[in-house]
RNA sequence: GCCCCCGUAGCUCAGUUGGAUAGAGCAUCGGUUUCCUAAACCGGUGGCCACAGGUUCGAAUCCUGUCGGGGGUACCA
C-alpha cells in the first residue's frame, strides 16, 4: 500500500517516455542494503522495446515526479533494477497512518462486494473434535478474518453429517452404554463406536430423561438417533467456543433431505444424460471431468452414496449467493475433490466456485519421538485435551505456523515451554513490552503523542528503518495472505516484527528524561503495538498487556 | 498403477506467486543487565535449495523426467 505513490509515479514516467506496461511491481528487495523498494520495470520494458535496460532505467528516474523528501536516493543496480531509498516524508506518513489507523490499520477494501463462505471443521457428529479438526478450526477461522480484513463478507459454516448410516450405529452404541450404566450385559455393535466418551453421552442423556430405560426398544433407539447427535454436536460447539471459534451456522444434512434436495440433484444428473445403470447401481460419468473412474451415485440397494447430498449441499450454498465457497477438508477426503467438481460441472456449475483446501494431518512430537495418538495410552487425541495441555493461544499459533497443505509436526515440548523459545510468547512478549513501556512512561508523566503533533525526525532515519518498513508492509501482507488463503504468512511476519522491535528496544532508550526522543520513540512503539495487536487478533490469539 | 502433498543449514521450517550475495528459530561456540520487562539482545560456526535436463536477461520458485518420504485411491460418510 505504501508503494502506491511510487508505483503511480513510475507509471506516469513510463507514459512520459512513450512506453507502455501492464503492471508495475514495486517490492521490498530481499537484501535491505539495496534500498527500501525495488522495481524491475526497466528490465521488462527493455525487453519489449529492445533497449538497454540500464539506460532506460536512467531515463525513468529523470522522468519521476515525487513529493519533497519522499525519496532520498534512487539508483540503478545489476542488470537494470531500480532501487529507492525512502525519505523522511515517507517514513513519517507510514507511522502516522499506523497509529491513527489503530485497529483498522492493515485492512483494505479490495474484497468489498464479495460474499464468501468458508466451511470448516464439519466433523462427524459421532464424537469429540480431534486434532485435525482443531487445526481446521484455527486455519478456517483465520482465513475468515483475513478475508474480512480485505472487505469480504464472510460466512462461517459447519456441516453436520447427521443423515448417514453412522447415525444408526451411533444410536446403538449409546444404547449399549446405557445398558452398561444399568449394570446389564452390553455389547458395542459391529462397526459401532467404542470410544469411552459415549459413556458420558449416555449418562447425560439418562440424566435428562430418566425414563429412557423404560421405553420400548424401537422407540428408544429412534430417540437416541436424534438425542445422541444433538448431545455430541453441542459438545463440539462448546469445544470450539472454548477455542474461540464460532460458526455463523450449523447446517444439518437432514435439512437437505427434508427439502428434497437430494432427489432433485439425482433427477438433474439423470436428465443430463451422464448417468447409467451397471450391476444394479446408478453411475455418474465423471471420468471425462477428471476422475480416475466413474462414480456410483445410487447403490444397488437403492441408497444414494455421499456424493449426492454433498453436491446438493454445495448447490444449496451457491443458491445462497456465496462465490466462491471455500471448504476445508481433512486429508482423507482428498480423493473426493475431483468427483465433487465433476458432478458440479455436469450440472453446469463452474468448478472454480468450490475451492477446496486440504488440511493435512498433525503429528505430535514429544522427546523427539512421534506420539501415537491413542486414548489408551492417555495421549492427546481431542481438541479439548490439547487446550488443557498447551492452552488456546499456543495451540492456535502452532497450527498457524505451517502451510495448512503440509503435514505439521507439532512439538509438544516446545509448546509447553513458557520461555523465550516458544514463538508464541516471543510475539506476545513484544506486545506486552510496549504496553509496559507506555505504563512506565505514564508514571514519568509522558504519553504517546498525537499523530498530528509529534515530531518524528528521531525515528525517520537509519535506526528505525527496518521496523518502519515492516509496519508499512503489513497491509500488503494481509491482502496477500487472504488472497492465497495462507494465514501462516502472518505468524511468520509477526515473529519478524517482534524480533525487529526487541532489537530496536535494546539499541535505544525509549523512555528517558529527554522529551525530544521519548515522544517519537513512544509513538513508534505504539505503532508496533498496534500492528502486533491487529495481527494477533486476526489469528484469534490474545495480545496481553502484561506478562 | 493412478492422484495429491512434501524434499532448502545437524533439527523444525520461512522464502512475499520468476529477481540481485538463499533466511529465521532451535542446537552449537562466544559475548551483553549500575539502564524503560534478560520471556530480551549482539556475534561466530553451519548450504551442490534431493538429482538430471528444459524454459529466459534471471529459477529454490515454472515445465519434463528420476529418486526418496507421507497421505489418498469403497456400491462408508
Amino acid at each position: 500500500m505504501y508503494y502506491d505513490e511510487l508505483t503511480a509515479a513510475l507509471e506516469k514516467a513510463v507514459t512520459k517516455l512513450g512506453l507502455e506496461i501492464e503492471h508495475i511491481e514495486v517490492m521490498p528487495p530481499r537484501d535491505p542494503s539495496h534500498g527500501d523498494a525495488s522495481t524491475n520495470v526497466a528490465l521488462i520494458l527493455a525487453k519489449k522495446a529492445g533497449r538497454n535496460p540500464r539506460e532506460l532505467a536512467a531515463e525513468l528516474v529523470d522522468a519521476l515526479e515525487l513529493p519533497e523528501n519522499y525519496i532520498d536516493s534512487s539508483d540503478i543496480a545489476g542488470p537494470g533494477f531500480l532501487n529507492f531509498r525512502f525519505g523522511r516524508a515517507w517514513y513519517e506518513s507510514v507511522l502516522r497512518d499506523v497509529v491513527s489507523g489503530g485497529d483498522a490499520y492493515g485492512t483494505s477494501d479490495g474484497g468489498r462486494g464479495k460474499n464468501i463462505q468458508i466451511e470448516f471443521v464439519s466433523a462427524n457428529p459421532t464424537g469429540p473434535l480431534n486434532i485435525v479438526s482443531a487445526r481446521a478450526a484455527s486455519v478456517g477461522d483465520a482465513i475468515g478474518t483475513l478475508l474480512e480484513a480485505t472487505g469480504v463478507s464472510v460466512q462461517r459454516e459447519d456441516y453436520v453429517n447427521d443423515a448417514g448410516q453412522q447415525v444408526g450405529k451411533l444410536a446403538l452404541s449409546v444404547d449399549a452404554r446405557l445398558k452398561e450404566l444399568r449394570g446389564e450385559p452390553f455389547e458395542i455393535p459391529e462397526g459401532g463406536y467404542h470410544g469411552e466418551y459415549l459413556k458420558d453421552v449416555a449418562a447425560s442423556l439418562l440424566a435428562a430423561k430418566p425414563d429412557l430405560g423404560a421405553m420400548p426398544d424401537k422407540e428408544r433407539i429412534a430417540y437416541l438417533r436424534e438425542a445422541a447427535i444433538e448431545n455430541i454436536v453441542a459438545g463440539q460447539r462448546a469445544d470450539l467456543e472454548a477455542f474461540g471459534v464460532t460458526h455463523d451456522r450449523w447446517f444439518h444434512e437432514t435439512e437437505l433431505a427434508e427439502a428434497g434436495a437430494v432427489e432433485d440433484v439425482l433427477e438433474k444428473l439423470k436428465a443430463s444424460g451422464e448417468t447409467y445403470e451397471k450391476e444394479g447401481a446408478t453411475w455418474l460419468r465423471t471420468t471425462p471431468h477428471g476422475t480416475n473412474d466413474d462414480k456410483v451415485i445410487v447403490k444397488s440397494d437403492g441408497v444414494p452414496t455421499y456424493l449426492l447430498p454433498d453436491v446438493a449441499y454445495h448447490i444449496n450454498k451457491f443458491d445462497r449467493g456465496y462465490d466462491p465457497v471455500i471448504d476445508l477438508w481433512g486429508p482423507d477426503h482428498h480423493a473426493h475433490i475431483a468427483e465433487t467438481h465433476a458432478a458440479l460441472e455436469i450440472l453446469g456449475y463452474l468448478k472454480e466456485r468450490l475451492e477446496v483446501q486440504i488440511i493435512q494431518q498433525v503429528n505430535f512430537i514429544e522427546g523427539g519421538e512421534q506420539v501415537k495418538m491413542s486414548k489408551r495410552t492417555g495421549n492427546i487425541v481431542t481438541l479439548r485435551d490439547l487446550i488443557a495441555d498447551v492452552g488456546v493461544d499456543v495451540a492456535k499459533f502452532f497450527f498457524l505456523m505451517r502451510k495448512q497443505s503440509a503435514h505439521l509436526d507439532f512439538d509438544l515440548d516446545l509448546a509447553r515451554e513458557q520461555t523465550d523459545e516458544n514463538p508464541v510468547f516471543y510475539v506476545q512478549y513484544a506486545h506486552a513490552r510496549v504496553s509496559s513501556l507506555i505504563r512506565f512512561a505514564a508514571d514519568k508523566g509522558a504519553s504517546v503523542p498525537a499523530a498530528d503533533e509529534v515530531d518524528l525526525a528521531d525515528v525517520s532515519g537509519e535506526d528505525a528503518r527496518s521496523l518502519v518498513l515492516l509496519l508499512a508492509d503489513f497491509p500488503r501482507l494481509i491482502a496477500g495472505a487472504a488472497e492465497a488463503r495462507e494465514p501462516h504468512r502472518l505468524t511468520t511476519y509477526l515473529r519478524e516484527l517482534s524480533a525487529a522491535f526487541h532489537s530496536y528496544y535494546h539499541g535505544h532508550q525509549i523512555v528517558s528524561d529527554d522529551a525530544g526522543t521519548t515522544s517519537p520513540r513512544l509513538f513508534l512503539s505504539q505503532a508496533v503495538k498496534t500492528v502486533l495487536g491487529n495481527g494477533l487478533r486476526l489469528l484469534g490469539i490474545s495480545a496481553p498487556e502484561r506478562m
